[in-house]
DNA sequence: GTCAACATGATGGATGAA
DNA sequence: TTCATCCATCATGTTGAC
């Protein structure tokens, strides 16, 4: 039986995935499908409405998750499985290793980091996976517990039936190794029965799978841009923006649904029904892109309004983003301690070089580059030939360079660039995040300048730490250095598998390392680019994970930011319409784990 | 070839005066 | 309501030092 995304530790409830269902109606279909989208199978929720009726949707999502904890448990006596009754909780090794290598070219794995899970299938168990290969090469014992050392090249073949035996105990069939043995032949080494065992698997899948599931993504992209394109066009006709009735307006303040100091500017909102998770989704991107851009992105994104939020809320530096998500919005709770929020309380010493005429208390948005040493020279020049008070003129230009450039005053009429380190810790990161293993000054002030700022992210998120206090599986696609999992890290949240997808190798050593120092317990599967994730590789990542709780991004803002001169083409530029990636990998998700539950 | 420094501006929303 | 002005903006391409 396919696994639920939902830990039955803390059971979600209607509420949670917005008031859709019960603003739909109580037509029997559309709570039917209401249920059915939410991930759960039709004949499950079939019986659960027959028994609790129509009216109380709360009642019939108990019913439901009452049958799947009791299917999961029969499931579990017939497979022997010992651990959680969850099957989610209960993957078997072979799903965490050979299978990711089965269904992924070598070029596209940088690294599997595999860690002792605690979903082995048995206890005492451990798989240590190296290096986009799965060898298995021999068993040790350390403290009691079995390290399957996997190796790239296999050691020397234990005999035949030591082979079977210990292929089955990483989860294969004993019918398919058998099978594979009788196939390869005697003198086939382990790598070779794994590959013919997960080739066997592939083809099985993949006959079932594409005819079914590609056909159906397509038209949904293709409807959605048809969609899309016919909606701008009403627009343009309609002419100026104020007679157009679905344009998307920032907000002022930019506060979205509401930041720590100003709580619940919304208590509730309605999704539309296709929003409703599982997963859970979160899209960000600049607020301020090019025109139609979000209305566009809303569009796609199943009409969810988007979120702005401006990150001086939230630290010492502005940064207003968008974000379209469908997580709960109640009982939000901000990081704490609460990171500094002037340039004062960030950095205390240029409090004695601040001239009173700069009354700047926030920085601007924190962007990629910084000013040259040359400029912060000739405002020193500028501000030295003046004395303390000087003219408007001056004072002008300074402040607009100041502004410009995040520059702080460092010391008598002197200023200064920000340093990458003063960098991470506005925006959320630990201090150190991006330093070191080989990446250059420029390269770290770039990573930055694209990634989250951690707590803004981490307010919208903490909501699931109640609904996955054992923690959750996370696709993160465009992941940068890693903002989405440093915050559920700081919200405490276990991450069990993180699959995330980074085309720059230097932000996923960023991450690796992050990774590793911060002592993960889960699973990090990183892959390089988000194009090449298709309908296969993911069923094969959900199939290894038991589906995702969470896809949380942002994609390319290059061509949307104003600060790009050279190429602001919007959603269409090169690079930003990697954004079209992201809903079709997020509409590819849901459909498999609709099929799957 | 890599890296850092440097020069470069259009866009769109906000604001306020007419 | 219209228009002018102000302002901020997850950036890009070229150059030169090494």
């Amino acid at each position: 039986m396919a696994a639920k995304t939902f830990p039955k530790q803390a059971k979600p409830t209607c509420s949670m995935f917005s008031m859709a269902a019960s603003s739909a109606g109580p037509s029997n279909s559309n709570l039917v499908q209401h249920f059915i989208n939410m991930g759960f199978h039709e004949r499950l929720v079939t019986k659960a409405i027959i028994e609790s009726g129509e009216s109380n949707t709360d009642m019939i999502l108990e019913t439901i998750l009452t049958y799947s904890v009791l299917e999961d448990s029969q499931q579990v006596d017939q497979n022997t499985c010992h651990g959680s009754s969850n099957q989610q909780q209960c993957v078997h090794d072979d799903e965490l290793s050979s299978d990711y290598d089965d269904s992924l070219d070598d070029s596209e794995i940088d690294d599997f980091v595999c860690l002792p899970n605690g979903m082995s299938q048995s206890p005492n168990i451990v798989t240590i996976c190296k290096f986009h290969f799965y060898a298995f090469a021999e068993i040790v014992k350390i403290s009691g517990i079995d390290i399957y050392l996997v190796q790239e090249n296999g050691n020397s073949l234990p005999d035949n039936e030591n082979v079977l035996l210990s292929l089955a105990s990483m989860g294969y069939a004993v019918e398919e190794v058998s099978e594979a043995m009788e196939r390869c032949g005697p003198d086939a080494s382990v790598v070779d029965l794994i590959e013919f065992i997960t080739a066997a698997q592939m083809a099985k899948t993949e006959a079932v799978f594409f005819e079914e599931e590609k056909p159906k993504i397509f038209v949904n992209m293709e409807l959605k841009r048809k969609q899309n394109q016919e909606a701008l066009e009403r627009n343009k006709k309609k002419g100026p923006l104020a007679e157009q009735d679905d344009v998307i307006r920032l907000p002022n303040p930019m506060i979205g649904f509401g930041v720590p100091s100003i709580c619940s500017v919304v208590a509730y909102r309605t999704l539309p029904e296709a929003a409703i998770g599982p997963p859970f989704f979160y899209y960000e991107n600049v607020a301020l892109a090019t025109k139609g851009d979000w209305e566009t992105i809303s569009r796609f994104l199943y009409e969810i309004t988007p979120e702005f939020v401006d990150s001086k809320y939230f630290c010492a530096a502005a940064r207003k983003r968008g974000y379209v998500h469908n997580l709960p919005i109640n009982n939000r709770f901000p990081l704490l301690p609460l990171p500094p929020r002037t340039i004062h309380e960030a950095f205390p010493l240029t409090k004695k070089w601040w001239p009173e005429w700069d009354k700047r208390t926030k920085f601007n948005c924190l962007k990629t580059t910084y000013g040259s040493p040359k400029l912060t020279e000739m405002v020193r020049k500028a501000v030295e030939k003046c004395g303390d008070n000087p003219p408007d003129h001056v004072k002008k230009y300074v402040l607009e360079e100041c502004r410009r450039w995040n520059l702080v005053w460092v010391g008598k009429n002197k200023v200064a660039t920000l340093e990458p380190d003063e960098v991470e810790m506005i925006l959320g990161f630990p201090r150190n995040h991006t330093r070191g293993g080989g990446l250059s000054r420029t390269d770290r002030f770039k990573s930055l300048g694209n990634s989250f700022q951690v707590d803004t992210v981490a307010y919208h998120l903490s909501v699931l730490k109640n609904i996955y206090p054992d923690g959750m599986n996370v696709l993160s696609l465009f992941s940068g250095i890693g903002g989405a999992e440093v915050a559920l890290h700081k919200l405490r949240i276990p991450l069990k598998n993180v699959v995330s997808v980074e085309l720059s190798e230097a932000n996923r050593d960023i991450m690796k390392s992050w990774w590793q120092q911060t002592d993960q317990k889960g699973n990090l599967v990183h892959l390089a680019d988000v194009q090449k994730l298709d309908p296969h590789k993911l069923d094969k990542l959900i199939k290894s994970v038991g589906g995702f709780d969470l896809i949380i991004g942002g994609s390319p803002c290059n061509n949307m930011a104003g600060s790009n001169r050279v190429n602001r083409d919007g959603l269409e530029g090169e690079q930003s319409s990697l954004f079209y990636d992201y809903f079709r990998i997020l509409e590819t998700v849901k459909i498999i784990m609709n099929r799957r539950n």
